[in-house]
DNA sequence: GTGAAAGCGCTAACAT
DNA sequence: ATGTTAGCGCTTTCAC
């Protein structure tokens, strides 16, 4: 357990002024090749590494660490939004912080403010229900945010990337009636939700353009969760008008409406917004809207990146596209 | 975008020395309440947040960073895994820093001396297959460090948190062996791994309890991946000796199998180390080996805690437990 | 109860 | 090509 080495460790044993050591391990130019060779000897004698801590404590030399506050990592679709933040970041030389915020404004705040406190180069956020109420620029102080999934508030000061969610849902429904489909539900989870909002339009922008007038009892709302969304499906079939196909605005209201239809040995046309894995393996007619969420990190992190080196630009709102997918067809 | 307000800013506001917002921020007992409320009032005035690296640049004061690298944050196993360390983390004011060695050692090694280098009070790993010669005592340098999943070697100089993978495999295939089956595959990825090696001599157990002798044309190996274990699924049902049941010694082979039997509309019996969701509503007869992943990062968390707190006792090896599930039976 | 001064490990500015 | 010095924001003696 002896005490790891500092640069004036390195610089006694090699002979030389502290210096040089920085001058060394920094790759800077104008050091004698010999010199340099000798005090890379010893840093690896001693096994010498920097302290990132030191080095970043100076002013303009800014911290390599970048924070990451998403609504909960052991969801599949933010695990692959942090993977794909982690690629960039990754590639670009900064360590990602992580961390939930299960939802809560007041937690996401706080886990804001301690990442400032550890002088993150910059943000990422997928942003709770009142978010615009917390996140603020005053709050950042100058430290870049992105913000993925939702927006934090409209119109927004900081750049957002999200998914083509109108379009997509828009783009599914449409399929359903093209297959013939003309009562066609949607299950959607909490109303206030961003992302449920958007596709609840879509689904309302393909009835109204194929002429269908929506119904309010095929429109079921604030079901969030596969368990609320199973009993949802429930209802829907037990009532009078029965719907023909179910639109699920994401993966888990889509797990419960499968789940209902299978303990009711009914077959249903399903559409959802989130493909996921098995989708091959049900035997019931599914429109998935499909779409690659490490590509969302990814587009995020990029756009932090250029933040973090000076780009001073109006903040942008990138849509990144989404596909349908209708599995067995292999068109 | 005015700089961030340091202590001596307070300090001048306040009309008080630093060391005495240094009292204030730190809650320190000697205060006169009336300076404490008028430091406390400026602190707020001016968003003050302490430098976290300045505070533990100062030796002894350890940071608050812990670093995990695991094998992919994309799979949702390991985001599982991740999610219950950040809970325990989180509970004891720490952050977690989080990469993915994509199994990579070179990769894995530098992912733990960068984190070195930001000066981590601790490291949770789920180490590569080579992690035994990368990771040694002598990089660590004191530092605490816990592996998970998969120890670093054997003997292993550092706390370990594993599942029960042997007597998981056992139980399950005596299931199997229990429902009448005689002629049960395996199919196992990578046998350099682990887990892989552990869950396959709980299949022999149980082979050898039921005295059952095992037929190496029904032990595939090397067959990592979904794509190759629904291969592997086909060529076992094109040859001569068929098996009756399946069992996948992780989740992402079992998909692969259930792939495979889908496309020829076979029913077989099939068990799975690992639950997944969709279980319930797939039609074949499963048993699955079933365990909370992220229970084995709580337990990570808590271990590397407590030797964070100074803890030196032997490095111990925790085995969490695993339970079996057949979906549909609800006894 | 409060403050002055030193120093953590490093880098930038300015010598030499 | 190399060294000296100051100082980043904070905590820690040790005075007062």
């Amino acid at each position: 357990m002896n005490a790891r080495p500092t640069m004036q460790d390195v610089a006694r044993l090699a002979g030389v002024s502290i210096k040089t050591v920085s001058r060394v391990v920094n790759n800077e130019p104008r050091v004698d090749p010999d010199t340099r060779a000798r005090v890379q000897a010893t840093i690896d004698e001693l096994g010498f590494r920097r302290n990132e801590q030191a080095r970043s404590l100076r002013p303009g030399q800014s911290s390599s660490l970048i924070g990451l506050v998403s609504g909960d990592l052991g969801n599949p679709f933010y695990s692959a939004i942090a993977r794909g933040i982690e690629e960039i970041t990754y590639e670009h030389g900064h360590l990602l912080l992580t961390a939930s915020s299960e939802e809560q404004p007041e937690r996401e705040r706080q886990l804001i403010e301690t990442y400032l406190q550890h002088n993150v180069a910059g943000l990422i956020v997928a942003p709770t229900l009142d978010a615009a109420r917390t996140i603020t620029p005053e709050l950042l102080r100058g430290v870049p945010l992105v913000s993925v999934d939702r927006p934090v508030s409209d119109p927004d000061p900081f750049d957002t990337v999200l998914l083509d969610n109108r379009a997509g849902a828009r783009r599914a429904v449409t399929q359903l009636i093209h297959d013939g489909h003309t009562r066609i539900a949607i299950i959607d989870g909490n109303p206030r939700v961003y992302t449920g909002q958007e596709r609840t339009a879509g689904y309302l922008d393909a009835l109204r353009e194929a002429g269908i007038t929506p119904q309010p009892n095929l429109m079921i709302h604030g079901h969030h969760g596969a368990r609320h969304a199973e009993q949802a499906t429930h209802a829907l079939l037990s009532q009078e008008q029965r719907p023909s196909a179910i639109f699920a605005t994401n993966n888990r209201i889509a797990t419960g409406v499968i789940r209902a239809l299978h303990a009711r040995r009914r077959t249903l046309a399903v559409a959802s917004f989130d493909d996921f894995e098995f989708a091959d393996v049900i035997n019931l007619p599914l429109t998935l809207v499909s779409y690659d969420a490490m590509d969302l990190g990814r587009a995020a992190a990029a756009r932090l990146m250029q933040r973090i080196q000076g780009d001073a630009s109006a903040p942008q709102r990138l849509t990144q596209p989404v596909t349908l997918r209708v599995p067995g067809d292999s068109s």
